[in-house]
DNA sequence: CCGACAATTGTTAACGTTGCCATTTGAGCG
DNA sequence: CGCTCAAATGGCAACGTTAACAATTGTCGG
């Protein structure tokens, strides 16, 4: 029952009205559940659009708004557990508020690529940016590039403090990793790194720093990895080398299996010989030999909380005579998002 | 050096024309690289549009073209690896032809939400729909509630033959995961599969099947699983408890981990006891206990195809008068992307 | 029953771009 | 040198919607 159209287009807004017997300013009103409009007259309007199976044009209704309804997310390594949650955070989320999304992925790190990427959402079709995971240092500054005014919210990195940016509060994170394991006697934490250009990765190594010097024990030598399980399992043959290793904080669950894999292969048991801790709570953690003890950070809860930082700041704007546009920025809060430690039997007390 | 605009609001074509001195016409043209311009006008067009900073407002030009240069998708399950795989390979390939993004992610399988998200994506907004892995009944029915008209490209599965299918060849990497078993001198192959309502499950299972009836084996009993780790690992404590399971294939790699994980607990040795297969090659599974043999499907190839596909369909119906609409959907060619198996340590000659 | 005022509805003009057609300019040729 | 024809450019209208204002209708007190 599609309904009746002209000529096999789609129905507009006159056509609405013309059925309806009204004007297409009034079926504006109805579809924007504006007051004023007498309750019989609505529920024509209504019985029209269901008719013709009408939808507004979201082009033409942005156009005269000077505004998208939609938020373009700018989203790295969109394959990966974490960003992926959030990006389906953000989804949800922006989706409920009445707002389309659409996303950017960026061919590389490089500058110009991301650029690039931005431009493309930028040309008046997104009503705020988000960028996620964008925790490279090309990738912040190009966040710099972003036209002034547009509205943006950093998920995780960002290049200074003109951006709003939700984070996972990592140190915090990290800190119970490690206190975890130190308070099962360990005498040092061994910390297995992400890429050291990656904003996330740098934080995490200096809060695992932090932690262990505040409670006097030493710090090894960071081993670097690059997130993947590859990455983790190389270093997890280092490790299997070196002496008085037993514990080891590993900056995310792909990188701790990878460990997991090597000691396995070294005749390295954990946790009777070592103890491994992660970070992202995978949904695969429990199931791992041994389950994995891990920090589980909500990456959904951010996506939805940086939607709404951003929504904020898009209302905000819209308030605004334009000047105190900065002001704006700085009223809106920036949400730190707790992780919770997951303990299961990867760890145990000191051999 | 953000260039001169009128009061601080972003420049339009207006602007451009008037500071390299021509109409707005003009500047179209060069923006559309049409040709009939003269070269030292389309510096000149250039040079302003680089001063001004000038983006085309991508949603008026939307409307007169009466066409959004964007790709709608619909995904499921987009945090997992498979699914965001071939998102990521739809955003590229997108990107490079020019078109943009929306995704839109139902709140769940139920029919409702979906045909919500649905129309989400088509007032007018969209060029086009792909539904990734839409493999659930009601959601690929729900496929069918899309405008009549609007092209569309099924990642996966599909109600009918309506909708081109973009798909792994299921079959064929089933075939090559459990005949390796078989050639290893098994003497039956057991299988956990995904959820039986998934068409993809469904299709592993019947694969399966088949060639193990081809081969003359008899074929056990399926073990019901969910994609899950967990299941995979239930699964795995039901077949530990089975006699003469020596080798098993599951529907995915996340419940072979699990299965990994449950064997090793009741002490039962892979691939001595018994061999594993999965279905995915996520990054980890060289790196689980032990290293995973498994089919690998290029999910982002997938993506790319979808792509490909949709905007053929696409240019067709610009093309055709509307008429032939259905002949256009015949033409198109609907890609199989065929797997390849990847063996490492989980499978061995039967014991 | 009239006037004032609120509720309801309609009219006109934008939003920024491109399609269509008209106009101007320039080149080539008899 | 004038004519033809192509190349280059401009003007106007339209895409589908909403903002701003105008007009109409209805209600209520005096």
């Amino acid at each position: 029952m599609a309904g009746v159209r002209r000529g096999g287009r789609p129905a507009v807004i006159g056509d609405v009205a013309r059925l309806a017997g009204v004007s297409p300013q009034t079926v504006s009103r109805v579809l924007n559940e504006r007051p004023n409009v007498r309750e019989e007259t609505r529920s024509r309007v209504l019985e029209a659009i269901r008719q013709l199976d009408y939808r507004p044009n979201l082009m033409a209704r942005g156009l005269v708004r000077r505004q998208a309804h939609t938020i373009g997310v700018i989203s790295f390594d969109s394959v990966l557990f974490g960003p992926a949650s959030t990006l389906l955070g953000i989804g949800r989320a922006a989706r409920a508020a009445g707002y389309g999304v659409t996303i950017a992925t960026p061919e590389s790190f490089d500058r110009g690529s991301i650029v690039e990427a931005m431009a493309d959402l930028t040309s008046h079709t997104v009503a705020g940016v988000i960028t996620v995971f964008a925790s490279q240092t090309a990738a912040t500054s190009a966040l710099l590039s972003l036209p002034k005014g547009l509205p943006a919210v950093a998920v995780e990195a960002a290049p200074d403090d003109s951006v709003p940016t939700v984070r996972i509060d990592q140190a915090e994170g990290v800190r119970m990793a490690v206190e975890h394991l130190l308070r099962l006697g360990h005498s040092t934490v061994w910390h297995v790194s992400g890429p050291r250009e990656r904003m996330d990765a740098q934080t995490r190594i200096e809060a695992w720093r932090a932690t262990l010097e505040r409670a006097g024990h030493p710090a090894p030598q960071v081993v670097p990895g690059d997130w993947s399980a590859e990455s983790g399992y190389q270093a997890g043959l280092e490790l299997a080398e070196g002496q008085g290793v037993t514990a080891v904080f590993a900056a995310n669950d792909h990188m701790a299996l990878g460990l997991l894999r090597a000691f396995n292969e070294r005749g390295i048991r954990v946790p009777e010989d070592v103890s491994v801790v992660g970070f992202d709570d995978i949904p695969e953690a429990g199931y791992l030999i041994p389950p994995l003890t891990t920090v589980r950070p909500d990456h959904e809860e951010v996506g939805r909380r940086s939607v709404e930082t951003l929504l904020r700041l898009i209302d905000g704007q819209d308030d605004d005579a334009g000047d105190s546009q900065d002001a704006a920025v700085a009223d809106v809060a920036v949400p730190f998002v707790v992780p919770t430690l997951v303990r299961r039997a990867s760890t145990a007390p000191a051999p």
